[in-house]
Parts: structure tokens; C-alpha cells; sequence
DNA sequence: AAAAAAT
């Protein structure tokens, strides 16, 4: 469709230019019946504010439970003309460039934004417009903290209906807003090739048992270990798994190694087991000190490459015949692991579950998609049963565990497996984050929960509004240890550990787990054991990584061939702008995609996310707000549209795909004069891909993309 | 640069 052709009916003239002009509500020109751009009007004929449905406009269904997943965003757009729509219409970068439209040509109606993109887009003068508030944030309805019964009412609901809302509710937002004319695209009617709702799925039939007689019973009345006491009394919690727990669990030993870098990659595969040292350490002082020292040698590095934990490597042979009935979880716990999946543990669940059950701190590395979840789940669930053994669950209880994680998504994700996990037991969960009102999260806490999972700002925040109450917790879980020890996360993740009674068990898992959690390591852990899977190569791995040097100009065309396939491709960028405009390039290239960063507001985020999940979408575009830790089946395709800058972004990234035991490739585009530091980084990700030169069409292109017989995902 | 609290 021209550019410059207007989409028939009646929406297009709330794009024309209306300079000068004041707000809706101001203009004393507007009669009943019209309404002014934004505003929804009433669905009353008798109501001043009427404004009658707009021809073509979609069917708007009845309100099913999960269609409210949409309905804060209908709100933003149709009733709050103060402004929630962002990037989605407006203010999506370039989205009219190439347009000759005047950029400041929506008037002052125009949704003014949010405070969260002020800083995303050059200033405007938006003159008299009502302040904002709020009103990007869902409303009423947190929806998404809703941790009892959400998921099964969503997944049981009608989902034909949903999808058909759910791709006119797109259209309204992606397409007929949109000023140059676009506005009859839908994507709703693209073929989904595959509807699996991804990793929670298993949980949707669960329904919590609260049958907790059959397991062994703890008659200690100390609800859990006392990390200062001697280890005979942390062992009185162990109950009848004790027996294993010696050959496998290591001390924490002080790294020996020099910090000069990471091993190299023949070095691989037991390289720390000759260093290792079995001694006992219990007031391990010099130890510590020297976490310290070799972490500020490692900091005044210009280029830091935090030293790889020396850790128990952890052989698959020697423990896949554990059962995790055998590594001490109970009866219940096990069934749900199995009708989740997990009949069996994997490597990184094996070496952990005994050691956090014996109450021990843990600091754990596996790589992408090994089940970490599970690995401090299972174990964190187990300990918190047999911690309130015999006791009431009484309204009101503070929060005995804490699972920490450095993204909304992610805290949601970890949920819906520690949720199922808990339920099973009867125990609680409940979900702490920003973006969504504080209320739902509140009344959970009220009520009484047994395991937070959040991220920190939030936690910290209903701390300090005495909402919360840390001074029980026993367990805390740090998902993405070395990202949350990171310059920005560092500190309110340690006063959030510090408003916790010292003696709680603390576990740390990442992937790309390094001594970079030392200053958190060095302050709130005790004699940690150490672990990481061991033959963690790339020969072992199932992701195909590639890299396209490339001409800049050629880029975006490039991009848009590269997503434009069957499966489900991310593609990662290093700036929000950056994803909202390849993802709006992509559909311009009736390639249908979402953006996913931190700019979008929750209810967008957490829905262009699941989009992909559900496969409604193939192509979401994010900033490394999805880099770590999420998890969606059958990503087959990563794309790097900006390479990163760190080996560990680089990890992450790449482990979208490939997930147990899955294939998948990693394609990184990068220009010329981004070699050296590519292979640098490479090298250090210990990584091998070849380097191909590409242009536009050329058959490298198309293989990666799936689009070549020759290809076997194809 | 992004992420993580709300206001």
C-alpha cells in the first residue's frame, strides 16, 4: 500500500495533523458522536462522549479470564488519551521515517509519555498536556503477580477466541495506528506452526497436594539449620540422604589459580580438579581475603575476565543413577517433577539437591538450559517442608524463602516451576516485581506465603514499607549470581541479603558463574560448595554458531531475511530504539514480530513474550532483557543484531536455543571492523564459529535461515 | 546500554 494512502474509515483522520490544537477533552469544536484521536468514547449513544464503532473495526468478544491479559493494553489505548501507547504508535523510533509526514503532527492529544522513555527519545515540548501519572501501568488488575490460580484459568480458556482478540487487538495497536497507512495488516492469520505453551505446561493439570504425610518426618523443631552452628546440627536436618552428601559435596576451596584468564579451551574438563583441595573449611578467613584480593587484580584489568570458580566437577556417569527420590526429595516432589518432565535429575540437579538440602550454601554452574531451576527448586521446596514440618500454615506467615532474579520475565518464569514444585507440597509462592501494582502482591503477602520469587527493587520497596517482612527467610536463591553482582545490582542486592538473618542458606546459579560474585560470595556465604557440570565444551553443546560479516548498508535487509522463516527466531539488539525498529522493519517485510525490552510496560512485555511462546509471533526482537534465563521451546535461530560486548552476554544470549539437548544456531552479524574484537570475544566464550562474509542473498543466508533443502530443520 | 522501584 502507498505510503502516503490513508486506511479507509473512520481512524485515519485522527492522524492529521492538529497543530495548535489543545486536548480532546479541551476542544470545544468536538460534538457528540466524534470523537477526538486516542479516545475510545462511550459505547453509549446517550452519553455525550459516545462515538460510534468504527467500521471494520474488530469484533470486540466477551471478556474471558485470559483475555484480561490484554485488557490493560486495550485500556492504555483506548481510554487513557493521556498516553500509554509508546512505541506503539507515535513513538516508535523511525517509525515514519521515509515518511514526509511532520514528525510533530499528532497535536496535542497525542498520548504524552511515560516516565520510563522520557530519556529513550529527544525531548518535546508537550506544552499544556495533563501530567501523567501512571497510567502505563496496567491497571486494577496485577495480573501477572497473580500466582495461585492464574495460570490454569489462562491456559484453559477459549483459545480460538483468544487468538483472534488477540491478532485484532495487535492490528489495532501495531497497524492501524500507524500514521503512513499500513493499518490493514494483521497478523493474526499467519499460520502458528506450533502452539506449545513452553516450559509451564506440565503444571497446567497440577493441582496441590497437601498430602505431606508420607514423607519422613523431621522432629527437630528448629525450622532449620543454623548456618553458625556446628555441623553436626545442620546435619540433624538432613534427614535419610545423608549418606551421599559426603562423597559429592566439596568445600569451597580457595582458587589457586592465576588470575591471568579463564582457561582456555583445551584446558577444559577438569581443570580445576588437580587443584583442588579437599580440606574442610570452616572459618576459612585467608580464604576470603583472598577472594578480595584476586578480585581487585581481576578488576583493575581493562578487559575483565572474571576468573572461573574453581568447582566440583560434576561427572554425569557417577550420578545418573541417582533418582531425585534418592538425592532426598519426597514422594510428592517427585511425582511433580515427573509429570513435569524431569523424570530423572540432570547432571546439575544431581550435584546439587543433596548439598542444598543439607543446608549447605551453594554455588552452582551449569550451562544454559541444564535445569537450574529444578536444581535449587526441588531442594529449596524440600527444605522449607521439612523446616515447617508439623506446623500450621498460618495466615500471615512470614516468607521462608527468597528466589532472586534480575528480570521480571525471568522471576516469572522461575515461579511457574517453583509454584508447581511448592503447590505439590502445599506450600506457597508468590511473585515480587515491579511494573504492576503493588496490591495483588500485598494481599498474597498478607495472606501468607512460603517462597518469593522477584526481582529486587520491589522486594526492597515492600520491605521498607514494612510490607514484607525478610527476617525469616532461611533460603535465598540468586538466579544469574554473576549478573546480579554486577555495577548496578550489586548494591541493592546486598541490602536486600543483609536485611536477611544472617544465618540463611544462600545459593548462587548462573551459567556464566565467575568470580564476579565475589563481593557478594565474600560477605554472605559460609563454606560454599561448588559446582559446575562438568564437559560443559562446545563439542557436547547443540548450538551451531556462526558469524556474517557484513556490509552495514546491507543490515537491515539481511536481518529481515534471516527472521523471515518457520521457526521461532530471537534476535537480540543492544538498545530498545534498536529492537522497536527492526521489529517494526520486520513488519514492514510481512514478517510479523514483537519487541521485548525494558521500555514496553509490564503487560506488553509479559505478553509479546508469551506471544512467541504460544508461537502467534516467530520473530521477537529484544534487548538483552531476554538474554538470560528465559526459556522457550524450540528457538531454533538466534540472531545477534548487535554483536555484544561480553563473552557472557554472548553465552546467554546463544543459550535461547539449543535447550536441552536441542539444536539450534547463533548468527552474529557484525561489520569489518568488528573482527578482532568478535574473535576476542569468541575466544573468550571459548566458542569456535567461522567467520563468513555475506551480502545480500547470498546462499549462507538462506541456509541459516532454514530456507535451503539442504538444511535438515528445514 | 540494559536492567531493576515507584513517584
Amino acid at each position: 500500500m502507498p505510503k502516503n494512502k490513508k486506511p479507509a474509515g473512520g481512524r485515519a483522520q485522527n492522524f492529521e495533523p492538529r497543530y495548535g490544537k489543545k486536548t480532546s477533552y479541551q476542544d470545544a469544536k468536538r460534538r457528540p458522536g466524534q470523537s477526538s484521536a486516542g479516545t475510545a468514547g462511550s459505547k453509549s449513544p446517550n452519553h455525550r462522549g459516545y462515538r460510534a464503532p468504527e467500521e471494520g473495526a474488530p469484533q470486540k468478544g466477551r471478556w474471558t479470564a485470559s483475555d484480561r491479559a490484554g485488557r490493560d493494553e486495550a485500556r492504555g489505548i483506548r481510554s487513557q488519551a493521556r498516553g500509554d501507547r509508546r512505541f506503539d504508535r507515535d513513538e516508535r523510533p523511525r517509525r515514519d521515517a521515509g515518511d514526509d509526514r511532520p514528525r510533530r503532527s499528532y497535536g496535542d492529544d497525542r498520548p504524552q509519555r511515560s516516565f520510563g522513555d522520557r530519556d529513550s527519545r529527544p525531548r518535546r515540548d508537550f506544552g499544556d498536556r495533563p501530567a501523567r501519572s501512571f497510567d502505563d501501568r496496567p491497571r486494577r488488575d496485577d495480573r501477572p503477580a497473580r500466582s495461585f490460580d492464574d495460570r490454569s484459568r489462562r491456559n484453559n480458556s477459549g483459545d480460538f477466541d483468544r487468538d483472534r482478540r488477540q491478532g485484532a487487538d495487535s492490528g489495532r495497536e501495531r497497524s492501524d495506528f500507524r500514521p503512513n497507512g499500513r493499518g490493514d495488516r494483521t497478523f493474526g492469520d499467519r499460520p502458528r506452526r506450533d502452539d506449545r505453551g513452553g516450559f509451564d505446561r506440565p503444571q497446567r493439570d497440577d493441582r496441590p497436594r497437601f498430602d505431606r504425610d508420607d514423607r519422613p518426618r523431621f522432629d527437630r523443631d528448629d525450622r532449620r539449620p543454623v548456618r553458625n552452628s556446628s555441623d553436626s546440627d545442620r546435619r540433624t536436618l538432613r534427614g535419610a540422604d545423608s549418606g551421599r552428601s559426603g562423597q559429592d559435596v566439596r568445600s569451597y576451596d580457595r582458587p589457586r589459580r592465576d588470575f591471568d584468564d579463564r582457561p582456555r579451551r583445551d584446558d577444559r574438563g577438569g581443570f580445576d580438579r588437580p587443584r583442588r583441595d579437599d580440606r574442610p573449611r570452616r572459618n576459612d578467613g585467608p580464604s576470603r581475603s583472598n577472594w578480595n584480593a584476586e578480585t581487585n587484580a581481576q578488576e583493575q584489568r581493562v578487559d575483565v575476565v572474571h576468573e572461573r570458580l574453581q568447582a566440583e566437577a560434576v561427572d554425569a556417569a557417577t550420578v545418573e543413577q541417582a533418582s531425585f527420590a534418592d538425592l532426598g526429595l519426597g514422594q510428592n516432589l517427585v511425582r511433580t517433577l515427573a509429570d513435569m518432565g524431569a523424570a530423572s535429575p540432570f547432571p546439575i540437579q544431581a550435584a546439587t539437591v543433596g548439598p542444598i538440602l543439607e543446608g549447605r550454601d551453594v554455588l552452582a554452574r551449569g550451562r544454559t538450559g541444564s535445569g537450574k531451576t529444578i536444581a535449587f527448586g526441588a531442594p529449596l521446596v524440600e527444605s522449607i517442608l521439612r523446616a515447617q514440618a508439623g506446623k500450621r500454615r498460618e495466615f500471615g506467615r512470614s516468607p521462608k524463602a527468597l528466589i532472586l532474579a534480575p528480570t521480571r520475565e525471568l522471576a516469572l518464569q522461575i515461579d511457574r516451576t517453583v509454584q508447581t514444585l511448592a503447590r505439590s507440597v502445599g506450600l506457597f509462592t508468590t511473585q515480587i516485581y515491579g511494573g504492576v501494582p503493588q496490591a495483588r502482591q500485598v494481599g498474597a503477602l498478607k495472606k501468607g506465603v512460603d517462597i518469593i520469587v522477584g526481582t529486587p527493587g520491589r522486594i526492597e520497596d515492600l520491605q521498607a514499607q514494612g510490607k514484607l517482612d525478610l527476617s525469616e527467610i532461611q533460603i535465598v536463591v540468586l538466579d544469574e549470581a554473576d549478573h546480579m553482582s554486577e555495577l548496578g545490582f550489586l548494591e541493592p542486592m546486598q541490602r536486600l541479603l543483609r536485611l536477611v538473618q544472617d544465618g540463611a542458606q544462600k545459593l548462587l546459579f548462573s551459567a556464566t558463574l565467575d568470580r564476579e560474585v565475589a563481593a557478594l560470595v565474600d560477605e554472605f556465604l559460609v563454606d560454599p560448595a561448588v559446582y559446575e557440570v562438568a564437559s560443559e565444551t562446545q563439542e557436547s553443546s547443540t548450538i551451531d554458531h556462526r558469524v556474517l560479516v557484513i556490509d552495514h548498508r546491507d543490515k537491515a535487509e539481511i536481518l529481515a531475511s534471516l527472521v523471515d522463516r518457520d521457526g521461532k527466531t530471537l534476535v537480540f539488539a543492544r538498545t530498545r530504539a534498536y529492537t522497536e525498529m527492526l521489529a517494526e522493519q520486520f513488519e514492514d517485510a510481512g514478517i510479523a514480530a514483537v519487541a521485548l525490552h525494558g521500555d514496553l510496560n509490564q503487560a506488553k512485555r509479559t505478553r509479546n513474550l508469551q506471544r512467541l511462546t504460544d508461537g502467534k509471533v516467530r520473530v521477537l526482537v529484544a534487548t538483552d532483557v531476554a538474554a538470560r534465563g528465559i526459556h522457550v521451546d524450540d528457538i531454533d535461530l538466534v540472531v545477534q543484531a548487535d554483536a555484544p560486548d561480553e563473552y557472557k552476554t554472548y553465552t546467554h544470549r546463544a543459550g535461547r536455543t539449543g535447550r536441552a539437548g536441542r539444536s539450534g544456531t547463533v548468527v552474529t552479524l557484525i561489520t569489518r571492523q568488528r573482527r578482532r574484537k568478535m574473535t576476542e570475544m569468541l575466544d573468550r566464550a571459548e566458542i569456535d564459529a567461522p567467520f563468513e562474509e555475506a551480502r545480500i542473498g547470498d546462499d549462507v543466508i538462506e541456509e541459516i535461515a532454514g530456507r535451503q533443502a539442504s538444511n535438515v530443520d528445514r
